[in-house]
DNA sequence: ACTGGGTTGTGCGATAATCGCGCAAATTTG
DNA sequence: CAAATTTGCGCGATTATCGCACAACCCAGT
């Protein structure tokens, strides 16, 4: 798929890449995997898969019934360590939380990974229930879901299915990825496009690179992306780049919204007043990226 | 550390095995390592280390400045398979939600994973928000944090700093892997305790194996454990055994709190309330899971 | 500027780790 | 119950990986 061919001669471990590679097969699509299928979907040979889905499972990281294979949560262990390392998810959480308590949005942070966006961070908070979480004074009947408040909170959610952190996200059809991709050279961008195919996935989806482009250029311009059912219907996004002190950009913040779900055009009002929201925490992150 | 020795024999890929350790020994402490450092903690010669981060930065997993490696968000791809593929956590997190949104607490499930307990699933839920992200009537000035709710609520964040997704948390101090634990036969809690240690986090930490099997004892009979400032000062825990139907349990699901922080017992009444939801979502959770 | 402790890049021959064929047994399918 | 797959595994061939050893390099400290 990806042409990072095997350039790289002496100093690259041909067993590890297959074995990664392997691991990598286990996606949404093909959650159990026998033998057979597991050397197809890794292009090795059924012997070879089957050596590497021995050691796999001997480390903990598939689990087996004998015949299918399955990931372990062991697997996650990477992406702990990673959260808890990295510089960025660490620092923006605060904020993602700050931001989601003082507005109710669903913000997310995403860095550009492989030609694609990987979600680095979401917003989580529980906010009303603290009224209920006091020791004291609590309040009776609670909040329930009848009310047109959480309808659109059901909304929010169920949009939110899929989107964990570690999904992967196509560029060209995310409000974040249009943003980050704003700020690449011209010569990124032409790159990407030759390598990438703009996928529709709804009617809305930009699926021309002049469309593509002219959106990056007013992003460019304006600073900001607004994509509305592009990705997935019912579903639109505003985002803003996060830039380093230096100017560089280095993420991308977005919040998440129910759309009309149609092509009327959202109110203006709201969006700016998101806009404000969002630009004016990507200000606050700008001194600590 | 883990005696997962290579007992097994021909169907071993060592390569893999090693890169996996190595891309392992990234975490919290040891976000940027070198060859030299990398050779040491995944137990290496630095030749063979070498060879293994540069494949493992050719295959995008790592980055590096060319002296220093770090881990990319590359990483991520592993648990977003995991989060997308695996059963528990797709079928939990709507049940989370919305026990969040009712209650507004913070509730987890983890699974035991290598004697140790994983986070497989958050809650994550914006509420009050929602009232403002309504296109219609925006309420002005928004909730700020200046109420006591407010600062409870900066309490169970700042707490739950640490706890991302994938997080891996001590079986014997933590409230969800007591109650994982004692639904295990005596067998298993008599190795697991011959293979890992009682570490102090705390001074209300249990230390002592008979101290543990009188709370295993006790949270069998009652189904449920409440751990106070045992993982952490200022936190407490009350976690219940999640079931398939079948019986067999498969995770364990709790609330994390504040706690007076000294040693008041916790209201009683309070607990009670907690636990009768977590009980509720818990059976809800037995049917599906 | 110079020195020394530590780190990095790399070539190379030796060795053992990995490869993939091929067959027999086991399993699934219809 | 037979056909079509899938699995376990032994084996000889091969080549991928190992780790040493040396030179170049970086970075304090004086």
């Amino acid at each position: 798929m990806s042409p990072t061919a095997t350039l790289a001669s002496r100093d690259y471990i041909a067993g590890l890449a297959k074995g990664l590679q392997l691991l990598q097969a286990f996606d949404h699509a093909h959650q159990r995997l026998n033998a057979t299928q597991a050397a197809q979907r890794a292009e090795l040979t059924r012997a070879a898969a089957r050596r590497y889905l021995l050691t796999l499972h001997a480390l903990g990281y598939l689990e087996t019934d004998g015949r299918q294979f399955w990931l372990t949560p062991k697997v996650m262990q990477f992406s702990g360590n990673y959260l808890a390392s990295a510089q960025l998810p660490r620092v923006v959480q605060p904020h993602l939380d700050q931001l989601a308590t003082h507005t109710g949005g669903a913000f997310s942070v995403v860095v550009p990974d492989g030609g694609e966006v990987v979600i680095v961070a979401r917003s989580r908070t529980a906010l009303v229930g603290a009224v209920q979480a006091l020791p004291v004074a609590v309040s009776p009947s609670g909040v329930d879901l009848h009310t047109r408040q959480a309808q659109h909170i059901r909304q929010i959610m169920t949009m939110a299915q899929g989107l964990h952190l570690g999904a992967r996200l196509p560029m060209h059809a995310t409000s974040t990825g249009q943003i980050l991709m704003a700020y690449w050279p011209e010569a990124a961008v032409d790159n990407w496009l030759r390598a990438h195919s703009l996928t529709r996935l709804t009617p809305q989806t930009i699926t021309t690179p002049s469309g593509l482009l002219e959106r990056l250029n007013q992003a460019r311009a304006q600073h900001w992306v607004h994509a509305v059912d592009e990705h997935e219907w019912g579903v639109q996004a505003i985002a803003v780049p996060l830039q380093r002190a230096d100017g560089q950009v280095v993420a991308a913040l977005n919040v998440v919204l129910a759309s009309g779900a149609n092509g009327a055009s959202p109110e203006p009002a709201v969006t700016t007043r998101w806009l404000s929201w969002l630009h004016e925490a990507a200000a606050q992150m700008r001194t600590v990226l």
